[in-house]
Order: structure tokens, then sequence, then C-alpha cells
DNA sequence: TCATGCGATGCAATTTTTGCACATCGTTTT
DNA sequence: AAAACGATGTGCAAAAATTGCATCGCATGA
């Protein structure tokens, strides 16, 4: 993409903060890059970046530039995309951003179904929690974020939202395993391990724990969804989780989906049900592969919990 | 602008319907222009134009790309106007499109109030009837439309609209002069002059009149409200015009600004109020000129017409 | 049938871009 | 305090790209 170049390379050179960094990283020697940029500016007509000892930062003129760049670039993968989609074959590249509970199950076959039927479609996939969603969105690294924790909507548009139930989690052979229903006051007299701060599913623990004046006994946190449950085979102790990141079909009483754990529901009276939230940035247009991914997942969640908040 | 050459090369391409006629305007050699789009077409992966034996024209693959590089390029000129309007001074090009209704008095007064706050601001004036105006904001040929015909909103965001009544203008020797309020059935009786039928006035008279079963004696059709306001000098016929067509404030019998012409509102129970409605492209963000110049003229459109339509 | 106007292409001239060496400036380390 | 380091900016020659001219092939219309 020739006409593109200067471009892409003012918006490398902002990301790594350094001419010879970005000059590196897109294999052109840094006065070359120095120099195109020199030409850029001159002919917006002011400086884009303030120049440190340490490398270059954008001023404010840049930050303006630099996000049109980003969207422009976003727009520019749309069309691609949609002019590739007229010859039939639906080619194209998405980006999603998921908090770890859907990564775990609910993704991986969301992915493998849609390139079941567009193989020329690729995926990439980040981790992250709550906040960098929405900050990925807005510097265009991703094309749709699910979120379990509350979206604050200025740039997020949300495309779907579906309700989880907290649910807790424990080896078979655990006393609260006959149970039909935890309360959250049977939760404090065994040991419990908690996802760390960030999570949604902690902030929604932590705040119900906060208005009964209750408190877990706490003996491990982690962001490692995979650890906590592997973990519950080797100790008598509690963990919680919602149920798109438990594998199989959702009924009043689950398994697990890890031989010898159990999952048992959380009375909605003593923790609420949290919502995940589905969406993109507000005034894009995705491309269309990215779009029908998303028309997909959005099908399919609503097919795996229909008591869900619609849209 | 060098960046953004191969692209309004083939936005310039795709207007002209030629390389050859492109490469002229372009100040460039054909061969040269050829070899450009060629390169594109390359890179893109696909042809966006069809060759002809009389030149070269889109394709569907192509227009999407057009598509996108006129909203690029506009939206390029928005970002220039923000970063220049960092450094204090306004500047800016504001392209208005607009019925002839308000070019006559409004708009050019409108203009250069603005232009007095904000001299390094230009503007560009394009008269044109109903549906134009919307095709000129899809092509991002214009940023501003102003229409008295009814709008098909597809792509058309209203930002404000007035309601306007028609009056009737005439000699002040004419015998319905003396009256305040004119009935349509009293205009029968008389010579008239009409909007051609691309006007709105002309198309809401003409609804008007249908219903009634009435005819007026038409002597003369235009497009031009000076030619058909000076001609009522000479003869004793009637005219019709809208009240932002007219200079000064309005009154419920107004002055038509030209001497010895007067204006008297048309009874509402014979022809309705029409609408003019102030908008932009659906989804578009105006650079700072032009959205500062937009609320100027609703300000003081709501300040000369406090009961139209609001927003 | 021929003339005309269109886009495509080979080739040489020209303009632009690149890479190397080095200047300059500010910070950090010795 | 001085030297070393790493950052961006700049002459100058080499390399690469763009351009212009002449020309080709093709379809249409007189």
């Amino acid at each position: 993409m020739r006409f593109m170049a200067n471009l892409k390379f003012i918006d490398t050179v902002s990301r790594e903060g350094s001419i010879r960094k970005a000059a590196d990283k897109l294999a052109i020697t840094s006065t070359a890059l120095n120099r195109r940029i020199l030409q850029v500016e001159d002919e917006i007509g002011q400086p884009l970046f303030e120049r440190l000892p340490s490398g270059v930062r954008l001023n404010t003129a840049g930050e303006i530039f630099v996000q049109h760049i980003r969207s422009q670039m976003a727009d520019l993968a749309r069309v691609q995309s949609q002019i590739a989609d007229l010859s039939g074959i639906r080619r194209g590249h998405v980006r999603v951003a998921s908090g770890a509970d859907a990564l775990r199950h609910f993704l991986p076959e969301a992915v493998a179904g849609y390139r079941r039927d567009h193989p020329a479609v690729t995926f990439e996939m980040t981790r992250c929690h709550g906040d960098a969603a929405e900050a990925s969105l807005l510097s265009h690294d991703t094309d749709i974020a699910m979120s379990f924790a509350p979206v604050r909507a200025a740039h997020f548009h949300v495309a779907a939202a579906v309700r989880q139930q907290i649910y807790c989690l424990m080896n078979e052979t655990h006393p609260l395993a006959s149970r039909a229903v935890i309360r959250l006051r049977d939760c404090v007299a065994h040991p419990a391990i908690l996802p760390n701060a960030l999570s949604g599913i902690r902030q929604l623990l932590d705040t119900a724990l906060i208005r009964r004046n209750l408190e877990l006994n706490t003996i491990l946190e982690s962001d490692s969804f995979e650890f906590m449950q592997n973990y519950l085979l080797h100790d008598e102790a509690l963990s919680f989780q919602i149920p798109i990141g438990l594998a199989g079909s959702v009924e009043t009483v689950v398994d697990s989906g890890i031989a010898g754990i159990v999952a048992r529901p959380v009375d909605t009276a003593d923790v609420p049900s949290g919502v995940i939230h589905i969406g993109y940035l507000k005034g894009r247009v995705l491309p269309v592969a990215a779009a029908k991914f998303l028309d997909d997942i959005i099908h399919q969640l609503q097919q795996r919990f229909p008591d869900g908040t619609g849209v």
C-alpha cells in the first residue's frame, strides 16, 4: 500500500516513541524515516511531534492527526474487505479484545465455527481487563470488544448485552456441592480463590460482601481461571465464574467442564448478575468479516443465554 | 499534500470519466496518471475502472473505493482545520449548497458577518435545486446544504428546520396590494409569474392549485427570482416568494426589498407553509469552520423566524 | 474503410528518495 | 567536570522511482 506508506510511518513512530526504533521496525533507515516525517509536517504546515532528548512524542496537532490516520487505516481495511467480498470469497482480519472468561471456551468455538465457513478470514484475539478494551478500540487496535466489566459508553457502541449470573465452583466432594443454590454467607466458612481485582466477577463479589458486611477467607488470587479451576482439584476450596467461562450448556446446575469440578449458582439475592457487553467503536463501520463475526457471536449468545438482556 | 496525491488523482479520473481529461486538469501527462492508477489498482488487488472506448468508468469496487477516498479527503480537511484552529486563527473553507431563495439576502449577510470575525475562512456557495443538494453532500462536494424542498433523510442530517409561509409579491399599485392577506382564488384573475418546476415554492403552489381545482394565469416561468421581481416593476402581475428570500425583517405585511414592490402573505389555509431544512451529510464530522458557520446561521434563522420549527 | 480518440507500454531523461557519514544537542555516567 | 551515549537533523553521492515522448492496439463513428 504505497499510498498509505507515509501515514503508516507516522503511526508507527507515534507508537514507538522514537524515530530510530520505528525505522528498525519498518526496515528502513532512520534518516529516510526522519525526512518523510519532516515532509509530512511541512505539508500539514505544523509540527506533529515534540522532539525530546529521549525520542519524539505527539503534540496536540499530532494527536488529532494520528487519530485521523488510524481511523483512515481502519476504514481502508473495511473497504478492502468489502471489495474482496465482491469476488465471492470472504477475506479479512478480525481483531477481538475480550476478558479471560469468554476466551476459554466460547470464543474458541465461535472462531472455529466461523472459520469453517470462511477459511480466508484470520483472527487476532487479545485478552484484556476492563478499561483496556475501550482503549484498544479507541486506538483502532481491535475491531470488537467483549467485556464483563461495566462499560463507560463514551466511545463504545453496545451491539449486545448478556446477563451473567455468578457461579460457585468446587470439587464434587465439597460439602456445598449438594446444594442447588449457594448463599454467600455459606461461603465464608470455606477457603476461597478469587479472580484479581480487575475482574468484573471480583468487583461484583466485593460490593456484595461489603454490603452484607461479610468477608471471604481468601487464600489465593489469580488472573488465570485455568489455574484456579485446576487448584480446586487438590484442595477443598471455592472459586467463582460466570456461565460463559464454563463449557457446555447452562442449566441451573452445571458441570464445570473439568471432571470432578461442579458449578452451582450463587443466589442472585446475594450477588447480582453482571452483564457482558459486546460492541465496537462508536461511529465505526466494521469490515464485513468483523461485522459478520459480530452477528454470529451475538446470535450464539442469544441461543446460549436466551434470558440475557437483548441488544 | 503529497501523501494524498494518488487518491486525489483517482477521484479526479472518476469525475472526469477519462484519464486524459483528468491528466489535463491535474497538469500531468496522461501516461503518468495512467501508471499511477494501474499501480493503485495493483495494490488494491482489483481493477477499479472499466476501460471503455470512450474513457473509463468506475466498477463496483471502484465505487466503494472512491466513496472511501472522498470521505477521507473531507475528513482530512476537518483535521487540517482543527489543527489550524489550535494556532488561534480560524482557517478553513466552507462549501454551501442552497436554493436560490436563501442566496439572495440571507446567506450573503451571514457569510459577510462570519468573515468579519474570521477573515481567514473562505466560502464556496453553490446554487442548486432540491435533489442536487443531497447528491452534492453525498459526493462530498459541499459541507452544508440548505433546501426548501422536502428532504429525503437517507443521507441528510437535519441540523435545523424553519417553517416558511408563501408570500405574494406585486407592484404597490396592484389592486391586491391593499389586502393584508391574499387568498389563492383572488390570484387567478391576475397574470402570475412562477418559479420553475424544481422550486419548492412552485411545488407547494401546484399541489394547492390542484387540490382546489384552480388554475393560475401563468405568463412567465423562471428560475431567477431577481428577474421575476424586477419584472413586477413593469407589469401588473403577481409573483411568489418565501420570507428568507426577502430583505429585512418579516412582519405580517413586508416590504419586498425592492422599491415599489410589496409582499403580502398568502393565506396558509390556501397554501400550506413549507420548511427550509439545513443540514449536512449523515455521519460526517464537519470541519470547525463549517460547524461554526452552521451554528451561526441556525442561530440567525431562529432569531429571524422564531416561530419556525426548531432543530 | 479510414480517421479519431481512448488506454497501455518501451525506453531514456529527470526527479525523488535513500543511505552513509557526520553535526548538534541534551542527558547520563564516570 | 568531562566524556560517553543516544537522540534528531543535514550534505552529498548512489539508487530507485516517476515522468514524458513516441508508439501500439483497439473500438467506435463518420
